[in-house]
DNA sequence: GCCGTTTTCGGCCCGACTGTTTTCAGTCG
């Protein structure tokens, strides 16, 4: 997959000619790297398949960039971006990450002073080399460390699940606020994204004097370590877990308007801006404006700010300019799996592997969640770290669980497993004993850096056997650990559409695994899902609504997603399941 | 460099904040 490799080629490239001041084509070239960076499908494979015209069937992809992508992708390189590389900076995408330096003042940098990474501008800074540069001042030098400060601890983005429950609380302390009218979290949260950079959070109250009464309480919240930016409508915060928060506020006649504006994608909101246009209306986060006589048409909620505009409310999690536009525009949306939809989950663990709590805590748990049932699927034998239960440990635990809630009332117990897949392809538990259990759960925990046709090889034999249920977490990642494996995934997802194996969305905050635009792909294959938490206490349970917001990105219906289904309708997806 | 309900040329999303300026450039989202 060199889809990561080919949209940072791009952006580079887009980095470099903005350097130079070349007008237009940095914004090209940026269109073109989150078009590959967002495909689900491999570029390469895209390329080899239909060749040039494939590529510039891509949306911001022409001529241009179609025959430099080839280049790329046939010789290993690029003539003109090597080209430009020689005029710059070696690190320029490492200098474009320290907040406060863009394109232009790494140019001048550069030709000033000959700074090509991150460690040089460090030592000119504190040499106090830049405050004498045209343009730069002392602020400007002191801002550049503490940007590189925020550089070295807080690069990696943050697994959605353990930011969203901190943005939540500031968003209820706003509300609490009697000058607050409306708030709601906004940006690449309010959409979803499985990891996120910062909180955005809108507000909307009556007058500036309410405005700098919320900004005044937002920037002196005990949680703040330090204040990036104050104004009257806009103001920035890092947190003591280093985690920045952004505040805007507006007048609550404009706050759908902003809302809008303000959740994204970026991308989604340059297209429904041009249609804006090409309508004679004009859309900023104030409202819809006619051209002519600049009235405000639409501004107090999103849908009427989308209806002025001739279009549809699309739900937060699909605006990312991948066909929900004319989806929209053609009453074509899909009907998006809900929030609390979840009637139960087939993957949790308890003290008899690696989980923390013991089976009747994670029962009562599930069944305080509401749910209809609820699957124990502790880890199998080769799992050694994991304590997984030899053949004859698993057959003994299958009988307890069997015997201990046969008399549960309220909510349905099935006994299983999470199986290893082994690195031959065989299941980890032989067949008379697999045939026992309500549920299969298959995983790979091993050999994560196989060779991507072996990898393909050992799920798709693994698939073959009719006592597998649910394809666990099919990618193996690990947000911020570990990597996924190389697999096929076409080659998965068209089994698993054959097989009637389930695919498995994890709802762990670090896997998110099946991820938005594969369970996407894997929908067109004609896949089913279950969302699962695999859960390792009764606590992780409710990281649930962490899938569902996966699968809403991934544009999945109810009817797609197995455990959204009641109980009763369960032995049509299973096998094994007797009522 | 891309693209087309303004269609093969001539446009290209838009506003806030900051610092260094004295009217604006750079960055960010």
């Amino acid at each position: 997959m060199k889809n990561p490799e080919v949209a940072q080629l791009l952006y580079d490239i887009a980095d470099m000619l903005e350097m130079q001041n070349v007008a237009f084509k940095p914004v090209a070239y940026r269109k073109a790297a989150r078009a590959v960076e967002t495909l689900s499908e491999d570029i390469e494979e895209v390329f080899t398949k239909g060749g040039r015209e494939a590529l510039m069937e891509l949306p911001g992809i022409g001529e241009g960039i179609a025959e430099k992508i080839a280049e790329f992708l046939e010789t290993g390189r690029l003539k003109y971006y090597d080209e430009l590389k020689r005029k710059f900076p070696q690190h320029i995408a490492e200098l474009m990450n320290v907040p406060g330096i863009g394109p232009k003042r790494i140019k001048l940098l550069h030709d000033k002073l000959g700074i090509k990474s991150v460690a040089q501008l460090e030592a000119s800074a504190k040499g106090h080399r830049l405050s004498r540069l045209p343009g730069f001042g002392e602020k400007l030098e002191e801002d550049i460390l503490k940007g590189i400060g925020i550089f070295k601890t807080g690069q990696k983005r943050t697994p959605l699940g353990y930011a969203l429950p901190l943005a939540e609380e500031i968003e209820q302390r706003l509300k609490g606020l009697k000058e607050v009218i409306r708030a709601s979290i906004a940006g690449s949260m309010r959409r979803r994204k499985e990891t996120i950079g910062d909180i955005d959070i809108l507000a909307s109250c009556k007058g500036a004097a309410a405005a700098a009464k919320i900004m005044g309480f937002f920037t002196t919240m005990p949680d703040v370590s330090r204040i990036l930016a104050k104004g009257e409508t806009k103001s920035s915060i890092l947190l003591k877990t280093n985690l920045q928060v952004d505040l805007r506020v507006v007048k609550d006649t404009s706050f759908g308007a902003a809302l809008q504006y303000f959740t994204g994608s970026k991308e989604h909101n340059v297209v429904v801006r041009e249609i804006a246009i090409r309508k004679g209306l004009k859309l900023n986060e104030y409202g819809v404006f006619k051209k002519v006589g600049n009235r405000n048409i639409a501004s107090k909620t999103e849908e009427e700010v989308y209806e002025a505009i001739g279009l549809r409310y699309m739900e937060p999690e699909i605006r990312e300019n991948s066909g929900e536009i004319e989806a929209s525009a053609r009453n074509k949306l899909p009907k998006l799996v809900e929030y609390g939809s979840i009637r139960g989950d087939f993957h949790c663990h308890t003290v008899k592997s690696d989980g923390a709590n013991k089976l009747e805590d994670m029962i009562a748990a599930a069944k305080k969640l509401g749910y209809e049932y609820i699957a124990i699927t502790d880890h199998s034998k080769s799992e050694r770290i994991a304590h997984g239960l030899s053949n004859s440990d698993m057959e003994k635990w299958l009988r307890e669980i069997k015997a201990a809630t046969a008399k549960i009332k309220g909510i349905r117990v099935f006994a299983g497993s999470e199986v290893d897949i082994l690195p031959n392809g065989e299941l980890d538990y032989p067949d008379d004993l697999l045939k026992k259990m309500d549920i299969v759960v298959g995983s790979v925990h091993s050999r994560f850096k196989s060779a991507r046709e072996e990898m393909t090889k050992r799920i798709l034999t693994a698939m073959e056997n009719r006592h597998l249920d649910i394809l666990g977490h099919p990618t193996g990642r690990h947000i911020g650990k570990r990597e996924p494996y190389e697999v096929d995934l076409k080659k998965v997802f068209a089994a698993a559409a054959e097989k009637k194996v389930l695919l498995e969305i994890n709802a762990h905050p670090e896997r998110s695994d099946l991820k938005d635009i594969h369970a996407r792909q894997a929908k067109s294959f004609g896949c089913k899902f279950v969302i699962d938490t695999d859960s390792h206490n009764t606590d992780n349970l409710k990281f649930m609504d962490l899938g569902v917001a996966i699968a809403r990105r991934a544009w999945l219906s109810p009817e797609d997603i197995i455990n959204t289904r009641p109980l009763k309708e369960l032995p049509k997806f299973f096998k094994r399941i007797k009522l």
